[in-house]
DNA sequence: TCCTATTAGATTGTATACAATCTAATAGTA
DNA sequence: TACTATTAGATTGTATACAATCTAATAGGA
């Protein structure tokens, strides 16, 4: 019998469980430059575009200041970044990149690399899995 | 030019957001019942057998001690659940629901139909995605 | 039986998530 | 311009995750 209380049947918990299990795996290539996953996601953006706002952060992982604040401190603190006073809105927070934080993304280049070499999963089956996470995500925002 | 760098392309940034985003989705239904999801998927586990150990319970969740013990201790708090030790290994605790605990199921129940009603996505879809995660999960253990 | 290894669960410490609230700055408007 | 609303970010409080360590109990030999 069809039972939707059943953990087995929740499609939550299988997301759940698999975005644990490959943050797992980011630790191992992360724990030598001393960051964590989410730290690394927030250097992944501003790799891409330096000199971003907390709000700009926050709205590409969809994390807010709560989340966000405390964690650019430590990197700020490491050494990574800093951050900067708005001069035109002094409400506004620009986290730019130091000569470290720069020379980090060299470190880091082969890790996406390594993250697919130690997953168990085909290429094509990661895109194709991705793309039906990306239509979930652009399909229930907020 | 691709870049493995960036955020957009990482499968592993997608499963971050999509749990998050489901999770989130089941705040309005869990909180009148005045728990979290993680309190929830542990009264899934005990719905479906009661009188576990807290071993058995973090192998189906894959959660640990350190993050199961103070969320029993919650749900012992508010009723739901005892923590009994076992008598015939002291080292073990039965996990046993409480009569509290046993009619929170008969409120939790329509509680999946509704996230599925909640959920932009096609069940086909769903069952699809799903069936890829798990995959993904069972090729990945540890 | 005695000793060592293992195991179950608890505890400690660090790092998120996220709701709620607070503060200071800016925007919008009468 | 004076007033109110909004906004950016910080702070507070609660609840996970998870590594590392600790304790007590049991298992497995010599």
């Amino acid at each position: 019998m069809f039972d939707p209380l059943k953990l087995d049947v929740q499609l939550c918990f299988s997301l759940y469980t698999s975005a644990r299990t490959i943050i797992r795996k980011y630790k191992p290539f992360l724990d030598p430059l001393n960051i964590t996953y989410t730290q690394y996601i927030c250097l992944l953006v501003l790799w891409e575009k330096d000199m971003i706002s907390v709000k700009e952060l926050g709205e590409r992982l969809m994390l807010d200041s709560g989340t966000l604040t405390p964690l650019i401190k430590k990197l700020e603190k490491q050494g990574y970044l800093k951050r900067v006073r708005s001069q035109s809105d002094e409400r506004m927070i620009s986290i730019e990149l130091t000569e470290l934080g720069i020379e980090l993304k060299e470190k880091a280049k082969d890790i996406p690399e390594s993250i697919v070499q130690s997953l168990n999963i085909e290429i094509s089956d990661a895109i194709e899995l991705k793309n039906r996470l990306d239509d979930f995500i652009r399909k229930n925002p907020e």
